[in-house]
DNA sequence: ACTAGCACTGAGAAAGAAAGAGTGCTAAAA
DNA sequence: TTTTAGCACTCTTTCTTTCTCAGTGCTAGT
């Protein structure tokens, strides 16, 4: 078992480790602990065999091993309070009651890139129970129109149809009435298989070309689901970090940031704040990503920082719970607002 | 003055060192001119009096000047063709006539930058001069409702206005009817003039509360000519090239290329493929960017191609004076097609 | 106008030396 | 049983030194 002692110098470590991006010596700690190097050092030698603790090399001094951030996050950081001076910058976000909601979070997270120089990510898409509330058809020659829906909470997403074979106007016409008539109030993500079940069989009686008109739709209205914003701030930051001191480690975080899958393996689905460290982020060993889902009346993702393992995280993981409050709160008040 | 054998040493400097990234030594070039390296070195010494050459050191070979590539680039180079196997991977992507023409520009700079290993940049928007086709308003709640633009050419942009206070329906209603009439085929970047000085007059007659109508909508509507899409392909590429070897040159040209300004170095006026070499490009020293500006029905914006100044200056050039020329006829395809 | 020859230069790699920070272990002190 | 002092040892870092090599400029000769 892990002794008081042992916790306390544990968390030292990784404070200092933190602060400087050195190799914590066993002398450096006697005055904190009032004791000699040498006790410090047996019981960073039992730490380390425990595996919280890691060498660089035979004689280096210790830093914190992947499982003793984690120790530290789970069991030794402070009570959650954020500080003064973060909640400052980022209130000024949150009093503005100008700042539409979305560009509220992009500043947050721009503010937080910006004091701690990580990476702020922000994934964003449209809730998929939002319900649908109207959809126009607008003509833009005999082959193309363009089918727009607009949804409860005021998204509007538009899409080119292209007909295979000019349509009549009043056929179009009769269809958009019968989508209306039909859809209005049915959650987006529904919209499929409401359309291939109610709306296609009776489509199909009162309209002689129905495959064409049909398709055309079910193209345009079943995509909707799956739009989905992405805003990256401060790629550059992380590497202002001196665990990216060499040639071959800046590359290589570029080029993940910069590959097809980043994306998926930013997304969270739970609505704690989650850390996720070293190889537990699955983008790369060197980085840890701070995550949290959000959702307000109709929008929903996931706000993230990514940042070096040896992150603050008491005041990443602070700022994103009070970030998080105050977007789902300022979604709260602007919809009563609204009201 | 520049002795033809000296023009072909040049060349010949430049090409060897975009091939190998070293400097170019004397005895190198011995059998390719069936001279003495001594007869070289004069010529050499000669290009670098008049600036075309420079040494990396006071006994190294030879690399090009910024004014050396300039004079290759614009004296030096040989008849524009495209090379076959290039043509070829681009032609893939132009046969393909389902492709949507903004996806097949995509899909050719990814293969640009693919092959070549630099990176590409794609800004778009709508062209100033797509006449606008209708607006649409859709009342989400008492403050807020939804203005739909749709261009003559199938482009659409949404936004939200918030109401100062509650307007009844029907002077929405009224509002939007008077819009369409007037407006329906002014080009948009018109739009906000004939706003102001032809709608706003008689909408003051007839509403009462016409002020807060009127800036609604002025603002939902002044908004649209701006919007622009930018679109990177292969960040990290670059990185790929020795010249970024040392941490700083790569940290360098990252936070470049992440910085607010970029994207306004990159726009370009002019019709013909350009190329700007080293501090021409106003972006880095380092680099070159050779681009053009594209302009279809609908649509116009710049396409660009980031490398290194020891750029394949040729096969890019010619690529992207293809894709140009690709581009614009497929744009005049499509149009046809749809009429 | 070209070439051969030669002294010279700077980069880059390899090897060694010295300094410093920090460890583990042992034996003694508390 | 826990803590401490002391010491030998290890590894990194930094600084020199040395060598090699590619390539130059210049001079004198063809």
């Amino acid at each position: 078992m892990i002794g008081s002692r042992q916790k306390e110098l544990l968390k030292e470590i990784v404070l200092e480790y933190i602060k400087t991006a050195r190799p914590v010596g066993s002398k450096s700690l006697c005055k904190k602990f009032k004791c000699s190097s040498a006790t410090i050092r047996n019981d960073m030698a039992e730490l380390e065999s425990l595996g919280y603790l890691e060498k660089t090399h035979i004689s280096s001094g210790r830093i914190p091993s992947e499982e003793g951030y984690r120790y530290y996050v789970d069991n030794l950081m402070e009570p959650k309070k954020i500080s003064g001076e973060d909640m400052l910058r980022l209130q000024t976000v949150f009093n503005n009651k100008e700042l539409e909601l979305n560009d509220a979070i992009s500043k947050s997270l721009e503010i937080i890139s910006d004091i701690t120089n990580y990476t702020s990510v922000i994934l964003g898409k449209e809730s998929s129970d939002n319900k649908l509330q109207k959809v126009e058809v607008v003509p833009i020659n005999e082959r193309q129109l363009i089918a727009i829906v607009i949804t409860n909470t005021g998204h509007v997403e538009n899409k080119t149809v292209m007909l295979d074979e000019a349509i009549p106007t009043e056929e179009i016409a009769k269809t958009t009435e019968l989508l209306n008539k039909m859809l209005i109030g049915t959650p987006i993500d529904e919209v499929p298989s409401k359309l291939e079940f109610d709306i296609k069989p009776i489509i199909r009686n009162y309209i002689k070309n129905y495959e064409v008109v049909y398709n055309a739709f079910y193209n345009a209205l079943s995509n909707f689901t799956s739009e989905r914003d992405v805003k990256f701030t401060g790629k550059a930051n992380i590497l202002k970090q001196p665990e990216f001191s060499t040639v071959d480690d800046v590359k290589n975080i570029i080029s993940k940031f910069e590959s097809k899958d980043m994306v998926s393996k930013i997304e969270e689905t739970g609505d704690e704040v989650k850390v996720y460290i070293g190889r537990e982020s699955e983008i790369d060993d060197n980085v840890t990503i701070v995550k949290t889902k959000y959702k307000v009346a109709g929008r929903e993702g996931t706000i993230a920082i990514i940042g070096p393992k040896r992150m603050e995280y008491e005041r990443v993981i602070n700022m994103l719970e009070y970030l998080k409050e105050h977007i789902e709160n300022k979604g709260k008040e602007d919809e009563l607002e609204e009201k």
